[in-house]
DNA sequence: CCAAGTAGGTAACGCGCGTTACTAGCGCAT
DNA sequence: ATGCGCTAGTAACGCGCGTTACCTACTTGG
């Protein structure tokens, strides 16, 4: 009974909005103690009965303590900002996360901006401005600036206002810290895991071969068969479109091209979704995944590589991780301590399924 | 040279946050009169003079209204919260998308608050609470509240002190207005497509029989085959479990129960992940997609849908237009507007790709 | 020449809170 | 009695802004 009418007066309190004043009112202290009961102040002398009656008034009335006054009046907000392009890119979801837990962590709130507007009109650049513009009228302390895919940007002159760090991609004027995944050893790993399972004969789907991802993971795949005394024949390297029928058209290439002796026994496809086209391409051949053919990919697209028959081994791009490491850099910044390093590196784990 | 000067004097300027008193002075006006101009009063009486006197000044110093101050002097936020259980889930996603666009279009912030933290102890439930907390804190005038799978929900209480508004879900106590797809209408337009290319006999993988989507879309089913005359096979209905591999075996299970004679020529999975997996069964056997075996599926997941080969015709789950309403039901409810309806339903648009 | 507008502003308060400076009371040594 | 140091607080300012009430010219009609 007593517990129902101190909820019904909490709920009604609260409509209106109650205040530190009605708390120390309720209590019979000034506001002033309050505050220093609420933000636990060290040096501030407060004895245990008062600060009891203090919390429990805090309980009784509903108190909920007002995050805007507070920024204003401490003049900070504990708040970051992200702004990435593509807010339902699949990618930039798991980074997004990543950031977001961690923020949490750090009892930080993350604001998320969109730069890309579903009706949005002229250049892009414009919505970029304009997220970034609204993210810093909220008085964020610091930005993350994500990408979906690897690569150099240019980052709106307006985040030079706060500390900003760079997610999956890398500041093309090189000013910006930033932190992307380490490609070449995720290139290596894969290819090593093909080598163990016996692979002398590898074929590769390459993606648009000027880009980071494939400049990186070419190389690590290079570095991988150079230490097992091999090296990689340019023939069996075949350029792909980044989607699924770009994939089957390279795998059938590559298949097609030689007899069942000369035949490749493994492709690594530098993404998932090449990955997916190949294995329709292996199954039309009446050939098994990973009996006749093995197959390893990139990026660890979950819709796809979690559910493709039989399970696509593959290299996670570490978007979580990221995103994490975005945020604890951006709090290491904020905190006023010199940056760790340029550009951070984050390796990329292998995913055992089951095509290699 | 002079842009040069003044763009460093805004940076200069900006460091450490000019206010309208600052730009009071440049322009040689009370504070007050920019807060008119800024706010773009009406019935405020200032001369187009001071007017750009003004606007000069707010270019040249750089100013940028502080939000935070704005909502503690104003009463009101202009912010939403959206809470959702799994944030990087795919179809929160598109919520969230959704959403934030047409917040962004109604010149409103949507703060987005993850209810599963990577390492929440205990229930979940605790989660959300301390999510909406922490949006209230905000002072966020009204909330969404999104699920990755149509069902009902137990809303935490505290939801209760701003207006709320439900996606994907519905209140299981029934006291707050929701929009959720229309199962029922989508099933029906599945089934229809493939009654007008001709089939008469079609294979249902079914979902949980328990859960809304699949009671709808099986509902919805019946009725395109009643308007047809004909009715539906209760054999024909094969329960899956709802990913790849359950399709896979629910696919094998109806294809060989049949001769080739009785065998349905399609198939209507009631989803995409179950599709996917028929694919592999239907491949398996020799047999060609649409051509022997028509496949419809359902919720449109990209990365699988648009992937398959042949691309997979499905009915869209349409999450952006559930955000993109919710927000609007919102700020009808903040604005004080009468509910429309209880539960809105949106209806879930045919995707024509090449599967039938 | 005077009262009554009207255009063009400004002074001052309060939003909810953090923070600094100050005070009142008390025990204790001088 | 006086001074000192300590505990347990409180008064008051300011953060940046919206808003109301008010004030001062300068017309205009009578």
């Amino acid at each position: 009974m007593a517990k129902t009418t101190t909820s019904n007066h909490a709920a009604a309190a609260r409509q209106r909005g109650v205040t530190m004043n009605d708390v120390a009112k309720h209590a019979g202290v000034s506001r002033t103690a309050v505050s220093f009961v609420l933000s636990n102040r060290e040096n501030a002398s407060i004895s245990e009965e008062t600060r009891a009656r203090i919390n429990e008034a805090v309980q009784v009335l509903g108190y909920r303590p007002n995050a805007g006054a507070r920024a204003l009046a401490s003049q900070r907000s504990d708040w970051y900002g992200i702004v990435t392009e593509i807010v339902t890119a699949p990618f930039a979801v798991d980074i997004i996360k990543g950031a977001q837990d961690q923020a949490w962590l750090d009892r930080r709130f993350l604001l998320i901006a969109p730069s890309d507007q579903a009706d949005a009109v002229g250049p892009n650049q414009g919505m970029e401005d304009a997220a970034i513009e609204k993210l810093l009228e909220q008085r964020v302390e610091g930005l993350l600036y994500a990408a979906t895919y690897h690569r150099g940007v240019h980052v709106p002159e307006s985040a030079n206002e706060v500390p900003t760090v760079l997610i999956n991609c890398f500041d093309a004027d090189g000013r910006l810290p930033s932190i992307v995944p380490d490609e070449r050893a995720g290139g290596r790993v894969a290819v090593e895991r093909l080598l163990q399972a016996g692979h002398r004969r590898i074929g590769v789907i390459n993606l648009d071969p000027d880009i980071p991802a494939a400049v990186g993971r070419l190389a690590g795949a290079r570095e991988a068969l150079a230490d097992a005394g091999l090296e990689l024949d340019p023939e069996l390297v075949v350029p792909g479109h980044a989607t699924a029928d770009g994939g089957y058209e390279a795998a059938c290439e590559i298949l097609d091209r030689y007899t069942e002796k000369d035949r490749p026994t493994a492709l690594f496809c530098l993404n998932d979704r090449m990955a997916m086209g190949a294995y329709d391409a292996i199954k039309e051949r009446g050939l098994t995944i990973p009996g006749d053919i093995a197959v390893i990919g990139f990026d660890n697209q979950e819709l796809i590589a979690a559910y493709l028959r039989p399970k696509l081994t593959t290299v996670a791009l570490p978007f979580e991780k990221m995103g994490a490491l975005g945020v604890q850099t951006l709090a290491a910044l904020t905190a006023g301590q010199p940056i760790i390093a340029d550009q951070q590196l984050v390796g990329c784990p292998l995913l055992e399924r089951s095509s290699v």
